[in-house]
DNA sequence: TCTGGGGTCCTAGGACCC
DNA sequence: TCTGGGGTCCTAGGACCC
């Protein structure tokens, strides 16, 4: 039985999301912006019809905006999540084999089967998540991932948000018109490099010699032809763990002293093992990292470094204190620090006790603790209950800024309980 | 003044093993 | 004097994705 590949995409997903909550939103031109303010990171169609681009910084474009009324709303990530969450589970009411691909795509594995018409199907389910989660999403279909995402930017500008990339003949019409950087996978870097090739369009592509593509580019190109071609080469990817989960941000305003870092450098050690622990892993490594502000014509620094773990863990206070002793040894005094992070790295299932020869780790001690913490947290919202080493005092001054947050319509408490 | 925060995979080269 | 060849693992760097 052959398989159909379906892309779907929401559609402008942040400020698709923020007008569901506030529909006086529609038809207005909106953008979202990245942390801190500081790029446009979503565009709904009429602020795109203003050339705004994707990734601009605000700064540039205040002009626009303010000359055509653009609302404006900082990244308000507990919302997306949770409307995320929402679409994807709609989707798993097909019965087909699904990829969560990212915040706001997936993709579907469906059999192929003569009395069924799958275009009619999807129409359902495109109708439904818009009932269900008030989303729009595109949805392409191929014989490929690769076509599939192609299709998915025809059904972007089609009227039924539909595209089926399925016969020869579309495709030999379609690819001709699809410039080679941006098909998936082709960026900048390779484009320009196929350009000089004389390879213009996915059409150009697909019909070259993929083993000289592959000397030329190497393996993953050369799967793009392939897939271009209608052969699958990149099945839908199983949800596997994460092998290094980070957490950094950059601050709101410089940072020059090594207290503030090192709350920062806490703040984003207890998110990050969180994560750690969501995804049942231990980590048996730590990279601590800081830098200045490279757009900034002054002194520049950026320093980072790496810790291995004698047993592997996701036990929040052992990974502050080792953060904490890594920010001591590559803090530099006289520079104004812009961005930090932590990475834990190598994560491994946690079913796997590896002991430490000359320590005898208590795993089950630390894991209850843990498990009471992001128990509490899961329940009463997240920071309800935390770790002692955060001074609150001042912080707000150097935190990410977020001048134009929506409501957390969706998982906001009215009322937290007071824990002490 | 203001420029995101996450991730993945592949390759080449060195170290080491038998 | 002659000094193999194949395999694995690790790391750094480079490319890509949303």
């Amino acid at each position: 039985m052959s398989k159909v590949f379906a892309l779907i995409d929401c559609n402008n997903f942040y400020v698709s999301c923020e007008r569901v909550f506030d529909p006086s939103l529609i038809d207005k031109p909106v953008v979202v912006l990245s942390n801190n303010d500081g790029c446009i990171i979503s565009r709904s169609n009429e602020a795109k019809l203003l050339n705004i681009p994707m990734g601009a910084p605000l700064h540039l474009y205040r002009n626009i905006i303010d000359a055509n009324r653009v609302k404006v709303y900082s990244s308000n990530y507990p919302l997306y999540g949770d409307m995320s969450n929402r679409v994807m589970t709609s989707l798993m009411t097909l019965n087909s084999e699904l990829e969560i691909y990212s915040i706001d795509e997936a993709f579907l594995k469906i059999n192929k089967q003569d009395n069924r018409n799958i275009e009619c199907d999807i129409s359902k389910i495109r109708k439904n998540i818009l009932m269900w989660t008030g989303i729009p999403v595109s949805i392409g279909l191929g014989p490929t991932k690769t076509l599939a995402k192609i299709a998915n930017s025809m059904a972007k500008k089609s009227e039924n948000g539909i595209f089926n990339l399925d016969t020869e003949d579309k495709q030999n019409k379609i690819l001709r018109n699809i410039n080679v950087e941006d098909i998936w996978g082709i960026s900048r870097r390779w484009g320009s490099k196929l350009r000089m090739i004389g390879i213009g369009n996915a059409l150009d592509l697909r019909d070259a010699s993929a083993n000289k593509i592959r000397q030329y580019l190497g393996v993953v190109v050369q799967r793009i032809v392939y897939e271009l071609r209608g052969i699958s080469c990149l099945d839908l990817d199983k949800i596997l763990p994460k092998k290094n989960i980070m957490c950094s941000r950059s601050f709101g305003n410089p940072v020059n002293n090594k207290a503030t870092i090192k709350d920062f450098i806490t703040e984003y050690a207890i998110r990050a093992t969180e994560k750690v622990r969501q995804q049942n892993t231990r980590a048996q490594g730590i990279y601590i990292f800081l830098q200045t502000n490279r757009f900034r014509k002054e002194k520049q620094y950026s320093s980072g470094i790496m810790f291995g773990l004698n047993s592997p863990s996701c036990d929040t206070s052992i990974i502050i204190k080792l953060a904490l002793r890594a920010v001591d040894q590559i803090y530099q005094s006289g520079y104004s620090y812009h961005k930090a992070g932590i990475m834990m790295l190598d994560l491994i299932p946690s079913e796997i006790h590896q002991q430490d020869l000359f320590q005898n780790t208590n795993y089950s001690l630390s894991d209850q603790r843990m498990g009471v913490i992001d128990f509490l947290n899961n329940k009463y919202g997240s920071g309800i209950i935390t770790h002692g080493k955060i001074r609150q005092k001042d912080k707000s001054r150097w935190k990410s800024k977020s001048f134009y947050l929506s409501p957390r319509y969706t998982t906001q408490w009215d009322e937290l309980p007071q824990v002490s």
